[in-house]
RNA sequence: GCGGAGGUUGCCGAGCCAGGUCAAAGGCGACAGACUCAAGAUCUGUUUCCGUAGGGGUUCGCCGGUUCGAAUCCGGCCCUCCGCACCA
């Protein structure tokens, strides 16, 4: 259908406010959510996927009879937003240019320009996109109650977002100390992946090194290793030549390390108190004591010791590290490689063997020994066992010796953690980043034991589509342990107890659910007093007790108690609908969140997790260029277009290409629907033969699939069952001569009530034109009112498709073209003499019919017992078969034909003349 | 490496949980035919191999096992994809 027909269905059910939801104790409920997008850009095709899905279900549950409440808002917290607006403020080109072909779907060219300047300041972009958000998804026929909207900025929900800290923190559950965090040195700020030049292709992660420390006379080198289980195999030290080293007291001792890293020290511990430059010479002329052992070595100069990765000290393990290995090589010394670690696998590779392997001739072939080194650290960390020289951690797998021989080094003194990036890394503005300690970071503590468990309870309790992602979810909420739950900076709530953090964005965004079961009521409350008072939420949200409204007007308690019949009659969420990234982090943090603080009966209830949507094969992203706006979807392709895709072309969990080949095939089909519903003429509908009775019989079959798939969220398979392949059936009736219109006629609104959810304007524009004045969008329809199938005449026809593929097998085999073929159909006789052998009486068989018994033998298999009128329907259709193979088709009753073939039950006798 | 999903006939993709009726749905593509001046659209048939009678052979990543019988159950192996954290 046209965009503009479907535009003014949207508009008749804005007016009509169908999708409006109260509660309603005579009906049962479904509240199905999407957790709410993100407000920095337009959203795509692939997101659609997920609200599509869920409008698709929401509409289905109306369908057969529920209240249906499916709500949205809006999420803005966290910094992507602000740092985009930031960037643009400070010019970037690659952000302007982004927005500018983002906004160009929606604006007058000449008013992007003023579009931009606005999104300066960050708000503007949020409610720019939330805005165009409800637009897109209302252009899509989505059947939300927007009256359900706010935003994770709104004061009213900080307030709630509030009271849930302080709940969390009455609880235990929150806590305060050090944690390593990305940061930029000039910005004096921790930064995220969006923060970081390149962060989204190439991410950055905080690496845990160990500081190792070599007391000398004079002074200790630190070193900094990922490998402290090769401590027993050091051999010397290296350092740069090229590099600035630098002195510092750090508690009591004096110490050298590279400057760049001396800088990082400096964000990771306190009282670092430098004094200043020593010469190479200083260094190398010392002996410094291996840690653990206490044996003395020397530190030597290699010129592939980067300055500004770990200390810019490098201890040398030439036995286990293809790097020291050619360093010692190449500078000549004589020093013994000392061997710590043999591999226990199938691999038996060394040092040496990767040497010759790869062909590694000097310090020059740095790709080929970074490929060395990655094979071998991986080897002798998964296959690893220490050897007899290492002390008293001989024996240990390597994973084992590497935590054992850290705890020892820490003890000692001799150790202690140094964070290092994962690559090097500079903001977009072009400002280092490095890893700081921050000691003041508030965490929220998943790792709680009775939390854990209490999770656990509603996981296993809970709906899962597909059924193995309670497993993943159940392992989510293991693997959780504390999460930092408040940053520096951001858009958000600032932590109740600390004013100096905002609540991050992902810990903001866990209990809001709750709020659409009452939003407007609440607001309202919030309005009249200019805040939300912990009793008011206590009340509404968490079973409070009257009493304790106590102090507040008649107007606020009635409000109130509003508020909480709301509450009561929606909450918990049915279905919480989202795509599998969201597991492990957000899907965790609701479920657990619900679990520490909300009664029971307010749990979640089910989870559907969608699959990926991808263009063209590819991931969708918007620096690709393939992400397509849901604007465009609805007007290049219309809105029931690409919601039969979505439901049809492959199930909720599994991978959806968006390609046009596709959509087109789904689109042919689509088109013989409507065509199929409107193009008919009326008035030849009266008499019913076989085929039409066949159609509805079969029609029925396919309702009842549908309702039993729906209710099991196989959208997919409902779909096709009763839009694929009804519309197969009809394709059917019309090539065996069948009066399609009667058919179509007999079924008709029933058809249009289940097709409703799926393409809801191309059904509504149909429905008005068979002269409702209502909307089909909330007609009822359930298993319950499905008619009757008549079995036998599915069988009928069956036996007589099964007849004609016969024939054709028949003549493929033989070549034959016949002018008459005969069709003997089993005479009642044989058919008795069937039964019995059916029984495995063979006994009781007639003598005179014994020779029958060995032909039964060998086709049992394909005996058709339950047709027992064969004659006539054959030559009820003989013109339809005539007309198949254009020749005479003869059917008449066989005799016995001992000792040859006969006809049997189901298996005519078939002769080609 | 750990955890999860998966490998099906030219391609995509059902089936597998509840073994037989599975040479294995559906779609796409290909081929042939009908319609048409022609193309497109639409419709019909074919699309693993063999077959002058509705039959038979060989197939569902690989190797074994259970069973009268396995695409389906069990064990091992190979390969692909996704997640592995502070980021929305």
């Amino acid at each position: 259908m046209d965009p503009s027909v479907e535009r003014k269905w949207q508009q008749k059910w804005l007016e009509a406010g169908i999708f409006q939801s109260e509660p309603d104790q005579d009906r049962k409920k479904f509240f199905i959510t999407v957790p709410w997008p993100y407000t920095n850009s337009s959203l795509h095709v692939g997101h659609g996927r997920t609200y599509t899905t869920a409008d698709i279900i929401a509409r289905y549950k109306r369908l057969t009879g529920y209240n249906v409440l499916f709500p949205m808002a809006f999420h803005q917290s966290g910094t992507p937003i602000l740092a985009f607006s930031e960037r643009i403020r400070r010019g970037d080109e690659k952000t302007l240019k982004l927005y500018r072909d983002t906004l160009k779907e929606y604006e007058n060219e000449e008013d992007i320009e003023a579009r931009i300047e606005e999104f300066k300041e960050p708000q503007n972009i949020a409610s720019y996109f939330s805005e165009r958000i409800v637009k897109d998804f209302t252009s899509l026929g989505y059947s939300i109650d927007w009256r359900t909207r706010f935003t994770s900025g709104d004061p009213f929900y900080q307030e709630f977002v509030k009271w849930q800290f302080h709940k969390l923190n009455s609880l235990g559950l929150i806590k305060n100390g050090q944690y390593p965090v990305l940061y930029s040195i000039n910005d004096r700020n921790a930064v995220g992946e969006d923060d970081i030049a390149d962060g989204d292709i190439d991410k950055v992660t905080v690496e845990e090194f160990t500081g190792v420390i070599f007391r000398g006379k004079e002074f200790s080198l630190i070193a900094a290793s990922l490998r402290p289980e090769t401590i027993y195999g050091i051999t010397n030290l290296w350092i740069s030549p090229s590099c600035k080293y630098v002195k510092f007291r750090m508690n009591g001792d004096i110490y050298v390390v590279s400057e760049d890293s001396l800088e990082k020290m400096e964000f990771q511990h306190q009282n670092l108190e430098k004094i200043g430059p020593v010469n190479e010479s200083d260094i190398l002329s010392q002996e410094f004591e291996t840690p653990l052992e206490h044996r003395k070595i020397k530190a030597f100069p290699s010129g592939f010791v980067d300055p500004d990765n770990g200390t810019g000290v490098v201890y040398s393990v030439p036995g286990h590290a293809v790097w020291d290995y050619m360093a010692i090589k190449e500078a000549g010394l004589n020093l013994q490689p000392i061997k710590v670690l043999e591999l226990t696998g199938q691999d038996k590779s060394t040092v040496e063997s990767l040497v010759s392997e790869l062909n590694i001739t000097s310090l020059n072939d740095s790709d080929r020994i970074k490929e060395a080194t990655q094979r071998l650290y991986k080897l002798e960390f998964y296959d690893g066992k220490m050897l007899g020289n290492n002390g008293r951690f001989s024996g240990l797998g390597s994973e084992k010796a590497r935590d054992e021989i850290k705890k020892e080094l820490f003890n000692n003194e001799e150790g202690f953690i140094f964070y290092e990036t994962s690559r090097k890394a500079q903001t977009r503005g072009g400002s280092k980043v490095i890893v700081a300690v921050l000691s003041n970071q508030w965490f929220i503590d998943y790792s709680v034991g009775w939390w854990k468990e209490a999770s656990h309870d509603v996981v296993n309790s809970m709906m899962f589509y597909p059924e193995f992602y309670r497993n993943a979810m159940n392992d989510a909420v293991d693997w959780l342990r504390e999460r930092p739950c408040a940053r520096r900076r951001g858009i958000g709530t600032k932590l109740p107890f600390d004013e100096e953090w905002v609540i991050e964005s992902l810990s903001d965004s866990t209990l809001y659910p709750i709020i659409y079961t009452n939003q407007e009521i609440i607001s309202r409350i919030f309005e009249i007093l200019g805040r939300l008072p912990d009793e008011i939420i206590e009340y509404v949200y968490n079973e409070g007790k009257e009493e304790i409204l106590g102090n507040f007007n008649q107007e606020i308690l009635e409000l109130a108690r509003k508020a909480r019949i709301a509450k009561d009659y929606w909450y918990g969420v049915d279905i919480r609908l989202t795509a599998a990234p969201h597991i492990s982090n957000h899907l965790a943090f609701y479920i657990m969140n619900h679990a520490a603080i909300l009664p029971k009966r307010d749990n979640p209830r089910g989870i559907i997790i969608s699959g990926l949507l991808l263009s063209n094969g590819a991931k969708i992203s918007k620096s690709k260029g393939n992400a397509i706006s849901l604007l465009k979807i609805s007007t290049k392709y219309t809105a029931d277009l690409y919601r039969l895709f979505v439901a049809v072309s492959a199930d909720i969990s599994s991978v959806l290409d968006w390609n046009e080949t596709e959509i087109a095939a789904v689109k042919k089909k689509y088109d013989s629907f409507v065509d199929y519903l409107t193009k008919g003429e009326e008035g030849k509908t009266k008499e019913k033969t076989q085929v039409e009775h066949w159609f509805i019989s079969r029609f029925n079959l396919h309702l009842k699939e549908f309702f039993t798939k729906m209710d099991a969220f196989d959208i997919r398979g409902a779909y096709i069952s009763v839009f694929y392949e009804v519309l197969n059936d009809l394709k059917y009736v019309e090539n065996r001569g069948g009066n399609v219109q009667s058919c179509i006629e007999a079924v008709k609104e029933q058809w249009l009530k289940v097709m409703t959810p799926v393409i809801p304007h191309t059904c509504e524009e149909i429905w008005s034109s068979l002269g409702h004045e209502d909307f089909v969008s909330i007609r009822k329809f359930s298993v319950e009112d499905v008619g009757k199938s008549d079995e036998s005449i599915i069988l009928s026809e069956n036996y007589l498709q099964e007849t004609i593929s016969d024939l054709r097998e028949i003549m493929k085999a033989t070549g034959i073209s016949p002018q008459t073929i005969n069709v003997e159909v089993c005479g009642e006789e044989v058919r008795e003499v069937a039964v019995i052998m059916k029984e495995n009486r063979l006994k009781d068989v007639p003598p005179n019919l014994k020779s029958l018994i060995p032909e039964f033998m060998k086709i049992r298999k394909g005996l058709k017992m339950d047709v027992t009128n064969e004659l006539e329907i054959l030559n009820e259709n003989r013109e339809y078969i005539e007309g198949l193979f254009g020749c005479r088709v003869n059917v008449s009753k066989a005799n016995v034909y001992p000792g040859k073939k006969n006809a049997w039950p189901g298996r005519p006798l078939i002769r080609l003349n």
